[in-house]
DNA sequence: CTGAATTTTCAGAAATTTCTGAAATTCTTG
DNA sequence: CAAGAATTTCAGAAATTTCTGAAAATTCAG
């Protein structure tokens, strides 16, 4: 491996990373050197930068495919495929949010519900099923607002992001509000 | 293992996630079983109900402590210790999130600030360091956004989490004052 | 202080994951 | 369709992670 050492620390750290994530190391260091690529590489320049077996560089592919991660590129005349990843940044955190969810966050939800129409046996039973509904309430709650904010572009999420717990000012109002209209409906119903 | 088998697929449904995230497989079959329990287990029951190991339960337990997502109990005139989760889910969130963060985020921007300070010898490093730019700003955004929230009692974050990109009338609004704002400025110069 | 109960440690075994080289496959072009 | 360039596949090797049993350490009651 000998790249710039700037990029090599760069890609090394993005493989120790990687592996925290459950993602494995190669695919990681691969991913960071595209990412820091200014043109697309092909396998063979994969190969040579980062020391490791053309079959594994191949299959790291595979799997970056698979999540979505790399952009395929083609240069006229030339058959190789050329790898790299999207420009934008939040592109990026999105694709992997969309993608960990899809595989993670989907199947879980989906066995919580499983397990909760299933009728308790015992004490015990009905205990564990009151857990997982609160875990289940908390991953939808997660998803839905996910779901709500995934839409928005690049520009208008880091509005959001910048506004941060500020609104919090606007749920104090909004919260006065609420519970005003539920001592008036309470008082009307008396 | 053999636990009531609404809690079993719990169990190992958690183990396999755990292993998907960079935890290993017991750890994560423990912190299931401890957060369905109806009462803090101690070791052994936690070794019989797995069927592992007694030292696997007391290396995964330490692993759980040093990521502070177990309490300690004790029961009078018992000296075993005994293992329980909070009660709050979203409590049980911000730990791992702040447990992540400190483990995993803030050594990545350490590492991207050290390497955005040196000097590029290179038009590749130039461009290089101009990507890591950018994904240092997306996490410094990310986490400023998140110290923010993090504060949030658990009632203000699930308000903040239900309104949702609903927010996003309010940003139009302020999105218009700013351009309206930038507008004015501009042609005053003029 | 003794000894029983409990927990921790750790070297090596077992299991799992990752990686490689060699062979097979695909694709393009002459 | 033959040849050559590029890619993929996959069985087994290598590396890493996880797990265990045995021994050591800790704790506490008597």
């Amino acid at each position: 491996m000998d790249l710039p050492p700037l990029v090599q620390a760069f890609v090394l750290h993005f493989g120790e990373m990687g592996s925290r994530w459950g993602i494995n190391r190669t695919v990681g260091q691969i991913y960071a050197l595209l990412y820091v690529s200014p043109e697309p590489l092909c396998a063979e320049e994969i190969t040579d930068a980062l020391d490791i077996s053309r079959s594994n560089v191949s299959m790291s592919l595979k799997e970056l495919q698979a999540w979505n991660l790399v952009l395929l590129r083609h240069r006229p005349g030339d058959r190789r495929d050329f790898y790299t990843t999207p420009d934008d940044v939040w592109q990026i955190l999105r694709t992997l949010a969309e993608e960990r969810k899809k595989r993670e966050v989907d199947p879980t939800l989906s066995v919580l519900r499983e397990i909760l129409m299933q009728k308790p046996a015992s004490e015990a039973e009905r205990h564990a099923q009151q857990r997982m509904g609160e875990m289940h309430v908390l991953i939808e709650q997660l998803t839905t607002w996910y779901d709500d904010v995934k839409q928005l572009e690049t520009r208008r999420l880091a509005m959001l992001l910048s506004l941060g717990a500020k609104v919090t000012k606007l749920l104090d109002t909004k919260d006065k509000i609420v519970s005003l209209g539920r001592v008036r409906r309470t008082s009307e119903k008396e």
